[in-house]
DNA sequence: AACTATTGATAATG
DNA sequence: TCATTATCAATAGTT
């Protein structure tokens, strides 16, 4: 005998949702709904897709199938514009001539570079003083770089290093060895929504498989 | 008058459809229906999404807003292992302002360089036809190095260059640009389903905007 | 590609 | 967040 017990979905304009609680909501359902059209689209049709989602908040959410990492890197080996990306290939192609002239320029580059923050940072010292009490992230960024800067020289060594041995491997192995993407984020569960796990990464990242068919789905905090 | 014009739609089981020619339709009614719903998330609820779909015969139709490659790079920074992804984060805090710029010009010389290489390569051809039979992998790359090679070496001194100067700008000019990296494979329209255009990228993508709200969709052959 | 009967997704509500 | 339900939107089957 009760009446109304909700007048139902109503029909929305597509625009954006003002209210903040209704819009989390929103963006929650259709986050889920989005992901399991995605996980039918790949039964259905032996598709392979994967989804990013970066909420307002930061968060990350993505969907993939087999694995997001395989997707991504097939995605990536034809379209990503990063140099390294687009410049290991090519050098492979020449057999690792020259690469060490190559990798002493880029080196080179990299370290005038660093001197001229080097340079900014002594210029900037006094200012930095002055800011004392002021939040980090507000603080002048050639302030905070000796430690960054170093972080940055180590990972840029380490990408020539990686450099070279790639094209050493591709110089010895002709054979086209389609090395799977190290998958550090993903995992495989039977259980539908198995339960999200922790992983030592930076963001924090959680996992789950919310359809039990191999779809990986995770989850994190991002960085902006 | 007259009765059923369609027994309309019948509940389907979430499985592998058998008939090709069925599973190419629903492939793509539901891809667009995917996209949509994507572009729906990110309008109602500020959230930035890509998408990427490989059908089985190999084409990628990828989804983005604002691009593929701003949600690309942004997921990168956090999960790809890759030294060189760590250190563009790292080298945008640090100066300030983010190295998108700078890195698109690298790639710019780096596609130049594939252009220089894919000419050097059709120059070379014959000798390669005169080697009948061996697959092209096996054809040995000193036969087609040394312009490719001096122009790899130009790109990279212009690198160094670039990267100097860059730096110079950064340091004398602490304000956070976010200048927007330049989305090679992407386009705005305000046609719905605007017609597709060839782009002069190797996977001769093609490029269309079906929800006018400057969401982006691509759509490629794949390599694979 | 277009149409429409249905199913499936979801806005409003508890 | 989870559950319910009326309604709207997506789409399977057909032309």
């Amino acid at each position: 005998m009760a009446r109304k017990p909700s007048m139902g979905r109503q029909k929305i304009e597509i625009k954006r949702i003002n209210c903040e609680a209704s819009r989390q909501v929103t963006f929650s359902k259709r986050r889920a709904g989005l992901f399991k059209k995605a996980s039918e689209l790949c039964t259905l049709c032996g598709a392979e897709t994967a989804i990013f989602v970066f909420s307002p908040a930061g968060k990350v959410f993505s969907f993939g199938h087999p694995t997001v990492e395989s997707i991504v890197e097939r995605f990536l080996a034809k379209n990503d514009p990063r140099p390294e990306v687009v410049a290991l290939p090519l050098l492979n192609a020449y057999c690792g001539t020259n690469l060490y002239e190559l990798n002493r320029q880029y080196s080179e580059a990299l370290n005038q570079l660093e001197t001229e923050k080097k340079r900014a940072e002594a210029l900037h010292k006094s200012s930095i003083e002055a800011k004392k009490g002021e939040p980090w992230c507000e603080a002048p960024i050639e302030d905070m770089g000796l430690l960054q800067l170093r972080q940055l020289k180590m990972s840029m060594e380490e990408l020539k290093k990686k450099m070279v041995k790639r094209a050493d491997e591709l110089v010895a192995n002709e054979s086209k060895v389609t090395s799977p993407f190290l998958a550090i984020n993903s995992m495989r569960a039977v259980d539908r929504f198995a339960a999200a796990r922790d992983t030592p990464y930076p963001n924090n990242a959680s996992l789950m498989t919310p359809y039990g068919h191999g779809y990986g789905f995770s989850l994190g905090r991002g960085l902006f």
